[in-house]
RNA sequence: GCUGGGGUAGUGAAGCGGUCAAACACAACAGACUGUAAAUCUGUCCUCUUUCGAGUUCGCAGGUUCGAAUCCUGCCCCCAGUA
């Protein structure tokens, strides 16, 4: 009923559930499948927005715990919202901070682990700080140890707070670490109801809050690695009032194509589905394939602030003594900022000698690799050569892994 | 010249008779990072060995001792104060 978001499909893949897309927000268009870069913070760490848009980011994600948290998602709403707080003009999402339950509670690092190595030692040696009940999550800040709970109303007063375009429904993220009972109980208990409280929440905030703009709701699929309780999940969301769908959770690498494949088989074709935290190169490839539109995921900043930069040829440590000496362009099959202006020795020396460009540099290389495979993979389904791109490029990709 | 302090692995710096190949930090080298508790984390870092382990070290040369980076003697350097 509402104008919050369309979505139009151009071109399907033969053979696969891949498409191309729109989706038309307050703020614009998104031509998916896209890759939206995270700026947790209301902010991609080390860029402006000038640079953010330079590097071809569509829309950007920023994160309700984090802005809860700090500045105070109150002020986010003074400020007019997440759009005019931050000085972006185009297309946002907020997360539900459905992930924090998971990262602040059973553990940390280790869970979000896809090759389900089966190891279910401590999860961190941090204390925790999360404990979830049906009704919620009751949590310390990472911040100052203080005391907050989030519910699926909260979550969702808070993202319209935010004011994105596209909201989260609150869910409980498992691991593959969790038993399959336990992925029941969490889908029973948890992830579906308050999908539907998320959803009733968000319709009366949207009705209320008439003077923003509408904003749409993506309600969140779990289940694990388990093809009945995803198909599960996905028929009982389905059957909600949503703008679309977020695929989240514990996906296992291996079969990660064959699992979204089953989720996108019960999710109706006409809504957008969005990949939750998924960015490494053949993940995209599988995931597309499998009918995802849009991905998120803070791994190319982060690694890249860390030093690691992607290559048609893999991913490589700039800080590897290698390049101190390497007077040549960093990567000259890629377009960005970085890669026009900028040699590994410098990038190396400027990791070396901790200086903050190294982040911005880095980031922009990262985000406008990731951004333009996808883009990439856009135009291959469009012209039907995308089975040709994904064999190419992946083998190339991983040849020297 | 005298008086006092000091010379420890790439650097700084602990150790002051045995559990010391030698804490710790930095540097160096390599790795990790998938809805950001990440400008973070992990490993290596005298030599040889894949591991186990073996072999040489604590300014230099002697000595005491079952045993020394640690005690003694001489020498060589450095720093501070003073002639």
């Amino acid at each position: 009923m509402n104008a919050a978001l369309t979505f139009q499909i151009h071109h399907r893949l033969d053979g696969a559930l891949a498409r191309t897309g729109s989706i038309i927000t307050p703020h614009g268009t998104i031509a998916t499948p896209a890759f939206i870069p995270v700026g947790t913070k209301a902010t991609l760490k080390s860029l402006t927005p000038e640079q953010l848009a330079n590097v071809g980011a569509q829309a950007v994600l920023a994160n309700a715990y984090h802005l809860y948290l700090r500045p105070g998602a109150d002020i986010l709403d003074e400020a007019g919202g997440l759009n005019a707080f931050m000085n972006w003009d185009k297309p946002t999402f907020s997360d539900s901070g459905g992930f924090q339950v998971m990262s602040l509670g059973v553990g940390f690092k280790k869970v979000i682990d896809m090759n389900g190595m089966g190891s279910d030692k401590p999860l961190g040696k941090k204390e925790k700080l999360a404990w979830i009940d049906n009704e919620g999550v009751t949590f310390k800040s990472h911040l100052d140890g203080s005391k907050h709970r989030f519910t699926p109303e909260i979550s969702m007063q808070i993202q319209h707070q935010i004011g994105a375009d596209i909201t989260f429904a609150f869910d409980e993220l498992t691991t593959l670490h969790h038993s399959y009972e336990y992925q029941v109980e969490s889908l029973n208990e948890r992830t579906h109801p308050w999908a539907v409280r998320s959803l009733t929440e968000h319709q009366r905030l949207n009705a209320e809050r008439s003077h923003r703009p509408p904003q749409a709701l993506f309600g969140v699929v779990q289940g694990a690695n388990y093809e009945d309780l995803r198909r599960q999940s996905a028929r009982f969301l389905a059957g909600l009032d949503f703008d679309g769908y977020g695929l989240g959770g514990a996906l296992t690498k291996e079969n990660i194509g064959e699992i979204v494949g089953w989720m996108s088989q019960e999710l109706p074709e006409d809504k957008p589905r969005h990949m939750l935290g998924i960015s490494e190169p053949d993940d995209i490839f599988a995931c597309i394939e499998n009918g995802a539109d849009t991905f998120d995921c803070v791994s190319p900043a982060r690694v890249g602030r860390n030093g690691a930069l992607y290559t048609l040829d893999g991913r490589v440590n700039i800080t590897n003594a290698k390049y101190r000496r390497d007077f040549s362009t960093f990567d000259s099959n890629c377009d960005c900022y970085t890669c026009k202006n900028y040699t590994c020795a410098y990038l190396h020396h400027l990791f070396k000698a901790d200086e903050l460009l190294s982040n911005t540099l880095a980031t922009i290389h990262n985000e406008r690799f990731i951004v333009r495979l996808v883009d990439d993979i856009r135009a291959s389904i469009s012209d039907g050569t995308f089975f040709d791109f994904k064999q190419i490029y992946l083998t190339r990709y991983y040849a020297k892994k």
